[in-house]
Order: C-alpha cells, then structure tokens, then sequence
DNA sequence: CGTATGGTTGAGTCCGTTCAAACTGAGTGG
DNA sequence: CCACTCAGTTTGAACGGACTCAACCATACG
C-alpha cells in the first residue's frame, strides 16, 4: 500500500513549547486551557512519533496513557479468539485515545499511517481533570460524541448492504479527512485519500476485502467515484453517494 | 407477545418523597448524591409510567428531557429511510437515557415492556451538573461504559455469525436482568425472560425474525438452552454458550 | 530482474434472507 | 364453552448477497 512518507515530518516539533505551535489544538480539549492550565498539562505530555503499523496498545493491557492523534491516521479494534477482527474507529488528528474500562485497555490501537501524538500519563490527567472542570466537560462531550457515531456505526454494520456502507464509509473520510494536506479548497473538495488498506476497510465494514474491492469497482463503472490510485479516489457525484449510503 | 402487566404496578410511587424509596437509586447517578442534593435533583424530576410501546421520543425531535429507567425494559433505536432499523441498545432499571448530540435526540426510544421513569428537564440537569461534579462524573463514566459496550456491539454486528450472536445475546440478558424478580438466587439463576419479540431481538443483532427463530430452535436441539415459551428461556448449559458466544 | 505484498477479478458455495405456509396463544364475541 | 380472529412465532423451500477459494495483476523493493 501507498504508505505517506513526508506525514512523519510534515509538523516538526519544537522542544521547547510542544503545544504553543500545535495546529490542531483547537480540535482538541487544549482548546478550552488557559495559558497557565496549557503549562501545566505540557509538564505531563510526552510528543511520540511512530512508523506505521506501530501497535501503540492491546486490548486488555494496563491503561497507563491517554493520547490525543495529532498527525496521522490511528486505527482501533477488536478482536475475536480465532483471529476475526472489527476496527470500531479510525482516528485522525484531533481524536482523543486511550478508553479505558476500570485499568485495562478495551481495544488495540495501531498507527495506519506515520502518526504522531501527544501521550498523557492516565493518572495525573485524571487528576487534572479534578481541577479543570471546562476539561473534563469538554472529554465528555467528545464521548458523548463519540459513542453517537459508535450507534451510526452499529446502523450500518447491522441494516446496510455492501454497497451502503462503502457509500458511507467514503463520506464519512470526505468529512473527516481535510483533500490531501491542509491547502485551502484550492483543487476541488472531491479528492480522497484512503491511508487505510482494504483489509482495514473490510474490518471497519464488517466485509471482506474481496468484496470492499468489488463493491469500489461497482461504483466506479457507476460513474459515482474514481478510483486513481489503491490509496486515492474522487468523488464524482457526491449528491449520488450520499443517497446511496441511505438506501435511497 | 406476553406482555407483563405487573410491571407497571410493581413499584408504587409513593407522592411525598419518590426518591426515599427508590430501589434503583444506587443504580444510577442519584447514588453519589448527599441528602441536599438529592433534594434539589427531586425539585426537577417528574416519575412517569408508560404502557408498552409507548414512544418516548423520536430521533431528530427537540432534545427537552433525559430519563432514568427504574422499571422494564425500554430500547433505543435508529432507523433507515425505507423503514429497516438498528435496535442500538435495550435499556434496564438504572439505565441513563437520553443523549443528544446539540439539541436533538440522535435515537428514538420506546417503551418494549410497560415501564417507570424519572425525567429530568435537559437544561436543569446540566445545570445542575456544574454545581456537582461528582454527578456530572458519574454520568461521564456511564457514557465511557456506554461506548465500550457499543464497540463490543460492533464486534458482534461486524464480525459475529447468528449463533454467536444470539448466544452473546442471552448472556447479556442473564448479566443484566435478574432472574424474573429481585427474589435473590432462590430459583436456579439461569431462568430468564426474553420480554422483547422476536423482531426486536433482530433488529438488535442485525438478524431477520426467521433467523432468530432458527437459531433459537438450533440452541435447543443442542441441549444448550430450553425454551419455556417465547418470553422466557433456561440457560442449561452456561460454559458452552459462553464458549459460543466467542465463536469457539 | 525475481520476489513479495496488496489489490483485483472470477467461479462456486453457503449462510442468512425472502417468500410462503402452518402453528400458537391470547383476546373476543356468539 | 367453543369458534373466530389476529399478532407473533415457527418451520419449510428457494433464492441471493456476500463469502471462500483461487488465479491473476500491479506496484515496491532487494
């Protein structure tokens, strides 16, 4: 697959104040710290950086971390004893990471891209989060969040049919995905990329990567998508796409 | 299907002080509150009774209330334009009810057995959640546990074939409801009540009624279960559909 | 180049669906 | 008390969408 070679470096990080220079602190709970709070959670945070296919935990192990994704595309799953698998999310920058039961990892996480994060110490933000209220509302409002697009997501494994969930599962990239880098809608708004392999896209669909690679041709001698590339595709007709991931 | 018309009587509301005697209350979020504050959340609540099927509300309507089930069984639901559905969740006595994403419920809600519930004015909860953060906490961490079991659902929807899926269905049953009454383990405590019909338990496992009902006869003609009628069930051999369940 | 990995395409199969009919039990009224 | 209805459930037979198995193709890499 077409890994993203320059996404490792596209934000460089400077040592000496990580989070004043970050870009997409604004999608994320550093949005809502004052300047001193912003010192304190930066005296907690730990900038990593990994290749693709990092595996960053596993399901069941101690819950020591909570990230936040700030470059990069970050897949989380579960899976069943023989080995059969359901990625429950795709995470991009800005998502926040690292559910935890009571102590314990309730799914794997594993960078799909070059990712980078901000790590967080489990403990002491929890801690933070005792005195930063405006924090915490704002963590949980990101779950509340999170867990109604887990009930679109369990619409769509249960009652969709193949092409229905590929229909919606590109529109849901169009809409999270920024086209390609952070440029303006210079070229058209239609571009896409799929960091993600079609193995990954069967187990976020709850299909097989036979039937995703079908179901991509399908829509493309339908004239609704292009296909470029394994890795890149455009919208042709997104009114059409959008029916289409409804049923209509 | 057998309807149960105790249900609703089965919990006397006593007018001057509902909360006092409150059998769930260490259920929900009421349970982390002091004698004051519980008298403040009482100024705000109203207990209501409903028959079955009864709607609560509707996806997309004003989101003007949030619940607390203390008796039945109520399900939560989203549906497609052409009427298939997606049962996201099926609500017990201290199940929390009622996210909304800005202003307007993302699901609709209706009643699947006659059922009581407390209702909370949306805007005066939260309001009152900033006056006590413990609460607002409590309620946090209900949501964090809410995602969890919608990823293991996805798990389930995605990955998990009819057999799986209705033998993780009914040991999700035996965890959450008690065994007929709160009578404690007299009866043998693998007797359970199955009080939603068969479509809804397909709509819930992204199975049609004719499968659920194959594979329920399938379970029995294995000696795993015994079907009393079709509202209730004996679990006879626990390990094994345990083992079932995770595809072993 | 040759090899490897991931993606596409084809043929045949199967699990769950669809369509259809029979059954069950609760409610109703003669 | 029984006949009748009706909704929900069960069972049967045939179908079909997605899966399985297998071959082929494209791009990346040593």
């Amino acid at each position: 697959m077409a890994t993203h070679p320059k996404l490792a470096l596209a934000r460089p990080i400077a040592k000496p104040s990580v989070c004043d220079g970050c870009e997409i602190r604004n999608l994320t709970f550093c949005s809502v710290l004052s300047r001193e709070e912003m010192a304190r959670i930066q005296a907690t945070v730990k900038n990593i950086e990994v290749p693709a296919h990092t595996t960053l935990f596993r399901e069941g192990d101690p819950a020591d971390h909570l990230f936040n994704v700030t470059a990069g595309v970050v897949k989380i799953y579960k899976l069943l004893p023989d080995g059969r698998r359901q990625i429950t999310g795709f995470l991009f920058p800005g998502d926040f990471l690292g559910l935890a039961y009571d102590a314990n990892y309730v799914y794997s996480a594993e960078a799909v891209t070059p990712a980078a994060l901000c790590r967080f110490s489990r403990t002491k933000l929890l801690a933070l989060c005792d005195e930063m209220p405006h924090m915490e509302k704002h963590i949980s409002a990101t779950t509340s969040h999170e867990l109604a697009a887990a009930q679109d997501q369990m619409l769509l494994l249960g009652r969709k049919t193949a092409q229905e969930k590929i229909a919606s599962f590109l529109l849901m990239l169009l809409r999270r995905l920024r086209p390609h880098a952070e440029q303006p809608p210079k070229e058209d708004a239609s571009l896409l990329s799929l960091p993600m392999s079609r193995s990954d896209i069967g187990d976020y669909l709850g299909l097989t990567i036979e039937t995703v690679s079908r179901t991509f041709t399908h829509l493309r001698k339908k004239g609704v998508i292009k296909l470029l590339d394994s890795g890149h595709a455009e919208i042709l007709d997104r009114g059409r796409l959008e029916a289409m991931a409804e049923g209509a």
